[in-house]
DNA sequence: CTGAAAGCGCTTACAG
DNA sequence: CTGAAAGCGCTTACAG
């Protein structure tokens, strides 16, 4: 440090109190116009930042947020933490993250050094694996805490969830959109987010009066190689099937393969939807599959911009749910059809 | 806050000056038996975390290391990100994030910012478009500086890359050693990225005596667009080809499309290998690509624990470069022989 | 309108 | 071995 220059300097070179200074710096307090200007431009002179540290321990705050991880580097996380990062930093608040997927030792340990450090908030990122609520540990602290890409078991708290109805509806939507009646649907059986997507399917069809191609959708996992299973099971029967909403993009892919394969044509006798939309981060734009974007950036956003909010007033506990998007790729439109439609907006 | 206990009050409960109280819970001083075991008692009955805010102020650092990103969201910064604050939080420093790509003015500001923060130490992360070095911000810090996913146009930086040759190479080797003799090389031409994988591939092929395929590599961009585009001119040709090394994993996505719609069996008849692994962070272990994967979160994580370090001692400046590793997938081993060679570390 | 003082919660020479 | 004091750099009643 050379020797930064501190509040004291701006007074003494404005010939005036710290605390005169102190004041007119936070444009508050009735200052003759003279003196207001004499410090200003001392301050401007001197080029003057005040030390954030120092305010921070006499306003009693800490401009930083802790950030409890199940897993950060889970894949599904990493966007999230992203928007929350990146959103925070626009706020001038920092992040602590504290990743407690080693074990609950050092999930104890981490609270207490989140108390230590005073954060102003505590935001619980889950690590995607949507089962069972998270038990809450807001009561262990009297700043806000928001749950992020899970939920909490105490329905005080507030939670970010993806939208999976809503994904769900999407995918049926554009289905029925391109002419699809025979619609399958292929996904995992062990998670929440699988539910909720079926659900959201199942509501437009029902009410396009639509029936569910096979009569039931095909559960397994998320794999690639489940896919494959299934879409080598769909190809067994007789049963027409002119698409297939899978669960998530891996799912897809699987099919996708299998389907190739077998001489079926994409999207022309077969039209797949995934969801997750991973491969069309890499952004350019020249998607395969047509996919739902959970906006999982955004949801950190709004995790974040919650927790700063919260921190100024009340908040409305619950859930939030995070809109999702219909990405367009060759598995619904086929690169003619997609261009024509929807020259650009790809991302 | 519920009143924190404070240093004033575990003196107290122990009967003793605040200054002796500091000493013994920092370890510190010559101090009767008797008087620190009274102290840490009470420190422990009353569950006292000493502020760090105070504790900060009092030794002129934040714990906190600023980061400028050149684009926050773009895809391959966030797993470098995702690292680089993970392994922080395990140091117990906070990550304070600005991104820049708005514009300039906002990266002055930013300077401003950090510097008020009293930062401990500063990472600028690049926006994984490698094209030409940043142009060096160090001189205006005087904490240490250092650049992930990036590089510095002074040589007194240090700064921390994805080893794109190392990345050529394994991918060579790894088709030489699958029996290939004939690797064409489909790749971007606007990165340097590109241009040291390159690098790598040439340096194995030329020891091992096994020509490029077609002689040179094929420049387009990155998008599967350009993989497809590129197969079919290579499908056209009559050269022999039994292997591709993508300059990214779009790229070899988009060949894989067009290779097996033309009844080319992979990896039979053409093996495939891309970089990235983004598909593979998914995390299932059942890939289709087999691939590179440039390791961004340890790039993260390695930049971030230099940092670190650098704010005790003197670092070492210059180019460092971060490890790859081979991901197997189907377009070199097929399921079985995979699976066969490697039964479980596929991730 | 402006200054003198106490306080935020710790650390660290300096005496004794 | 232990205490009294000053200091880190701000903020904020309280006087005048």
């Amino acid at each position: 440090m050379a020797k930064a220059v501190t509040l004291s300097d701006v007074a003494a070179a404005a010939k005036v109190d710290l605390s005169t200074a102190s004041r007119v710096l936070r444009g508050e307090g009735r200052v003759s116009p003279q003196t207001r200007q004499r410090i200003l431009a001392a301050a401007e002179e001197l080029d003057f930042r005040p030390n954030a540290q120092a305010q921070f321990l006499a306003n009693g705050v800490s401009k930083t947020v802790g950030v409890l991880t199940m897993n950060a580097p889970a894949t599904f996380a990493m966007p999230v933490l992203t928007g929350v990062t990146t959103t925070l930093g626009q706020l001038d608040v920092a992040t602590l993250l504290y990743d407690a997927r080693t074990d609950s030792g050092v999930l104890k340990e981490s609270v207490r050094k989140l108390h230590a450090r005073r954060i102003d908030g505590l935001l619980v990122l889950g690590d995607g694996i949507l089962r069972a609520p998270l038990h809450s540990i807001s009561q262990g602290f009297d700043v806000p805490v928001a749950y992020a890409y899970a939920t909490s078991d105490d329905p005080a708290d507030a939670w970010f969830m993806p939208d999976g109805v809503m994904a769900g509806r999407m995918a049926a939507e554009h289905l029925l959109n391109v002419g699809r009646r025979h619609i399958a649907h292929v996904t995992s059986n062990s998670d929440i987010g699988a539910r909720d997507r079926a659900t959201g399917l199942m509501q437009v069809l029902r009410a396009a009066e639509v029936p569910l191609a096979l009569g039931k959708p095909l559960k397994g996992d998320w794999t690639r190689r489940w896919g494959a299973a299934a879409a080598t099971q769909i190809l067994r029967q007789k049963a027409p099937v002119d698409a297939i909403f899978c669960g998530n993009d891996q799912i897809a892919l699987g099919a996708y393969g299998v389907l190739r394969a077998a001489g079926v044509r994409i999207p022309d006798d077969v039209a797949l939807v995934g969801v997750d939309n991973w491969e069309g981060m890499v952004g350019n734009g020249d998607n395969l599959l047509t996919t739902i974007d959970p906006n999982l950036f955004e949801l950190g956003r709004s995790a974040a911009r919650f927790l700063t909010a919260a921190t100024e007033g009340p908040y409305e506990a619950g859930a939030h749910y995070q809109g999702c998007s219909l990405i367009l790729g060759e598995t619904t439109m086929g690169p003619g059809d997609r261009t024509a439609s929807d020259p650009e907006g790809l991302i």
